[in-house]
DNA sequence: GCAGCCTAATATGTGCACATTTACTATCAA
DNA sequence: TTGATAGTAAATGTGCACATATTAGGCTGC
């Protein structure tokens, strides 16, 4: 063993590869906005949330600069990380985005279809329809949201898939904050099943048609802004999502008062 | 003034705001790779650059990880920072959402061509065929390059812009790699000019063809391939680009050597 | 002579301490 | 009472030191 290195005691043992910390740190934040736990306009301080997840400030920081660039946030220098305020019109400017590419996948799907995973499509339109019967809430949200980045996959252009996703991200957030409580399931999965119907048959005008007609759906019932948050605290909020490190919560701050809804912009 | 913080002479005075530091590293190594200075697999080391730009390796460190999160470089963990190397297939997936992407823009602008900005666009064109006229190939260079980003704002859609902006980004970077020397300013100017005329026509059918065409166009000439680069050292590369801040070059290592192209991936 | 391992050197990653900036509060004067 | 202003506290930002990982080179043994 190397000679000038023996003492790693001073900062605990600590894991190899701390990548999957960073990546649970991520993961917290994200699904947390995602489960509209976090209202909008939120100031996230790193202090209060490194110690709500019981890490280190710097690796919050890492995370909360990598989601700012990923417009999950909006960070202003030296005043802070905010959660975004969607608008009516970046809804609009997203489902038009949306409308322009996935109609652009759909016809490329159904004009090329002899070479696309046909057989994961149908699978997944069937898991998709099996939710429905078994009244599957929570699986068929998460297969819903699927069926689009499911597209984007088979199309087999990795922009097109990296370009979908930060639309989605996008779009998420605005289905998180303004769309919850009695979801109805995506303005109904049978439009996905006709979707990959006209793919699979190779009707490029039905797929182009079916695909705009279900964003524009979407679109309209997300237009409908009511909004009321139970916002507590940073520490309920990840009160059972801390990162499960042993116990490296050295934090210099001792108060935190997690409430500042501070304006942005 | 506050009282507990008169001694700031220890590391220099510094500026106030270092976001525009930030910047210049930001954009010097991004201007290099534009240049076609930094030869495809070029591990980018940390201390390196920072000694050959002048600065501390805590903001390489944080421009490389902006870079790469951009796909502008490839970062692999406790490995290094690496040029990319461009493939055929990424090129073709990148024309590919360009065309999905732009025939769109294209569609929309000629559709509601009575709400946008004519005046940018005709002005843009002139200046464009002034360019020609007076043979100067590097405002022509790019002019033609800030056609498309044109276009995209001109729709008013912000979600639209930035996915242009990641993929002309990945774009140019082919462009640096493969089609310097003898640039053919991009298959010809007036291809642009009959663009916009269509848009500005509300001829929407023909905007969307001779944009489709356009970037065929482009994608068929980016497809040859032959490259000899002349790269030398990143001392080199930076030596007129060091960011000017005082005196600030701290680094550690005393011993640099420029050289190792390692592998990736 | 070559393969494998061990060692040294260098690069990346991270916690910590401190500088700087911002926000909040209390005080005083009009 | 209200306004501005100075002061305080806590946030963000950054350089530094050290821990860890990787790689290249040399050595030994088969």
């Amino acid at each position: 063993m190397p000679p000038s290195k023996t003492k790693r005691a001073v900062t605990e043992p600590r894991k190899k590869g701390d990548v999957d910390t960073d990546e649970a740190i991520y993961n917290a934040i994200r699904q947390a906005m995602l489960m509209g736990k976090l209202p909008a306009g939120l100031n996230l301080q790193e202090p209060t949330l490194a110690r709500a997840l019981g890490v280190s400030r710097e690796r919050v920081r890492k995370a909360l600069h990598r989601l700012a660039h990923e417009r999950w946030l909006d960070m202003i220098p030296n005043r802070g990380t905010f959660v975004p305020t969607p608008t009516i019109e970046e809804l609009h400017n997203i489902y038009e985005a949306r409308k322009i590419l996935e109609v652009g996948i759909a016809r490329k799907l159904a004009t090329r279809r002899a070479f696309i995973d046909t057989e994961r499509l149908t699978q997944h339109v069937a898991a998709e329809k099996k939710a429905i019967k078994s009244d599957d809430r929570g699986r068929l949200f998460k297969l819903s949201a699927e069926f689009h980045f499911l597209l984007a996959e088979l199309s087999g252009n990795d922009q097109l898939v990296d370009m979908l996703r930060g639309l989605l991200t996008r779009s998420s957030l605005h289905f998180s904050l303004f769309a919850p409580k009695r979801l109805h399931n995506c303005a109904g999965p049978h439009e996905h099943e006709d979707i990959a119907d006209a793919v699979l048959k190779g009707d490029t005008g039905r797929a182009a048609k079916l695909m705009l007609d279900h964003l524009a759906g979407l679109e309209t019932m997300l237009s409908v802004r009511n909004r009321v948050d139970n916002f507590t605290s940073l520490e309920d909020v990840f009160r059972c999502t801390a990162v499960d490190r042993g116990k490296t919560a050295p934090l210099t701050g001792r108060k935190q008062g997690g409430k500042s809804v501070g304006q942005k912009t």
